[in-house]
DNA sequence: GGAATTCGTGGAAGCGCTCCCACGAACCCT
DNA sequence: AGGGTTCGTGGGAGCGCTTCCACGAATTCC
């Protein structure tokens, strides 16, 4: 007598889809249709492989469809950041709910990786690497950052968010930062303040580096000659903006006009006029940048660079969809461009 | 002419374990060996195979793997919330923060996933059954959430990180928060002061009706009938902190101290105290929640309860590894002591 | 010195799925 | 009516890996 090999084994795991067959009366490859929504199907056998398939509560195993398909159908949001307070940046909040908005209408599932050090930086390239996704999006990058070159290098679909620091080749999604810094400069400048001076981002992040192009071609464009004592450096914070408008009424107490590079600094530095006993508008003029919620609501509500934070998202899905597919140009850019907002402030 | 079998396809993807086994000049089974560190390989063999992985820059197909052993070797931070706001809730970053930290020592990968509405909560909860985690740590828990049921009726092994609303049978890490809160409230009594308010968070949340409670117990133990005007309903959230603070000036006048829920929120009632005229602590004392890092730099430096974080996130990763591992009892919990911190403001 | 262990190794099965290919049944065209 | 097309279906190979099993060589023991 020979062992039956066709004979249920004991169940063990989850349904697969062998059993969904044996109970549907199909083949397997018919059931792998349903599953798919072939069309190829006719109506009676679908019937009874949906049947099968909510009776056993049967899920398919997607680490042996991927096995095949070479797709995992999710994608790697990766925030490459030492600083973890990174996470209460507003900016940062919006780009990962406008993805994962753009990536609702399709059936791709969104991870949030964070990278704080070169090992967890290791850590997360093992994992793209490995397959786990099939694209990864990658924000927040300082200069010396080794996950783009680590995940060209092996070949993972990749868009970063903001433009690379170095001129690297590689495709990217940006907001017109320097265009946008301009015309808030402009719009300062066009108030009749005299002294307009700059709170800047981090200069080691493009963003930071490109704010302060805007102010500083703005500057020049108007025929004056760039104060450095108008200058103070700011790290996206709200406190580190409080702190850095001090010093910035410390190094030009003249100063009547401010273009701060985000607007968590910007709340900060309203703290820090308020606490020197400036008026804003009236004394100092102020101009935010990222339209966040905060612009809205503080005191005064803030004149701000608004981002087009929908278009820009559903742009870097977009980018890196086709990368994924296999159908874009080397290193496709986007750069959107930004809207001055005006409120009280300036 | 028969087609030779073993010939080597063009290279088309990635580098296979065979090939490396071709190259190394030895079987399948030895490089897998070395791969996964298996003590019985020759050193010569070990050898060689290190050295195919490396000219071949080998890097193993993890679906693969996983589709034999059952196992992903991540895990999941689920953030079930419909507030995307949670994100600048320094709470979580610093849960965040300590798990990925607990989860450096292993070779696990951390994804953290995020739930707004039923719908991104489906898909997070296919995400898990599908077989993409081994595990899944559920965090900020309003009453009304599918996730737990879903999650623990597919069998996937869950944590959660607080108390679940209803008294269901989970696994979970929390923080002792009615404790905690006694003890602060306590604290603020024993500071002579005759009434005590509440600034609660959400009722919807453990951890606002926690929170809430032990201030209850507090001032009930110390023969005082709860007055409903001493009571505020927050949101966790600085500005709503602010508001709810205006609201209990108003309600409660003659107010001298107050407990508030969570250190955010404390840094806005903090606001509202200056904004009102009062003196912090002279006229109110503050007492928040949490031991955030603005705690100490706000002004005046808080005094808080902390909740042992590290000790949280480390129970947290281990619960779940034995839930994994299969060898946790059912639905084991941990409640952590929290600790006043004294500082300036109470 | 022969039997009984080690020890390193390779062969091969199989994880759950997709998809190519072939096959028969039903249909259309001239 | 016979040769083409559909069309739905099942067989089967294979994705890249782990792991059980068996096998021969190098030990070790009495």
């Amino acid at each position: 007598m020979t062992t039956d090999l066709t004979a249920h084994p004991p169940v063990t795991g989850p349904p697969t889809l062998d059993e969904v067959a044996v109970l549907a009366g199909v083949s397997r490859a018919t059931v792998s249709r349903v599953v798919n929504e072939s069309p190829k199907v006719s109506p009676e056998a679908r019937e009874a492989v949906q049947a099968a398939i909510a009776q056993l509560r049967y899920v398919p195993n997607r680490m042996a469809r991927s096995l095949v398909t070479r797709r995992t159908d999710t994608i790697a949001l990766v925030l490459s950041e030492p600083n973890s307070q990174v996470f209460s940046d507003p900016f940062f909040a919006s780009i990962v709910h406008g993805v994962s908005a753009a990536l609702a209408e399709t059936d791709l599932t969104l991870v949030l990786l964070t990278a704080r050090d070169a090992r967890e930086q290791q850590k997360i390239a093992r994992y793209a690497r490995q397959g786990h996704v099939d694209g990864v999006v990658l924000m927040s990058l300082h200069s010396e950052d080794l996950l783009p070159d680590i995940l060209s290098d092996a070949g993972v679909p990749l868009v970063l968010c903001g433009r690379p620091y170095d001129g690297r080749s590689v495709a990217y999604v940006d907001a017109d930062n320097q265009g946008g810094a301009q015309v808030a400069t402009e719009h300062l400048i066009g108030l009749g303040r005299a002294r307009v001076a700059v709170l800047t981002g981090p200069m080691d992040m493009i963003a930071g580096v490109d704010r302060h192009a805007g102010w500083l071609r703005a500057t020049t464009d108007a025929g004056r000659r760039p104060d450095p004592a108008l200058v103070a450096h700011g790290d996206f914070t709200e406190a580190g903006g409080e702190a850095a408008m001090a010093r910035l009424l410390d190094q030009a107490p003249d100063l009547d006009a401010v273009f701060v590079a985000s607007d968590p600094m910007a709340v900060g530095a309203l703290r820090a006029l308020r606490a020197a006993g400036r008026r804003v508008p009236e004394d100092v003029a102020v101009v935010g940048f990222d339209d966040a919620d905060v612009a809205r609501v503080c005191d005064p509500p803030l004149t701000t660079v608004a981002q087009p934070l929908d278009v820009m998202t559903t742009e870097l899905v977009e980018l890196l969809g086709r990368q994924i597919d296999g159908r874009a140009a080397p290193a496709e850019t986007r750069t959107c461009p930004t809207r001055l907002v005006r409120r009280a402030s300036a």
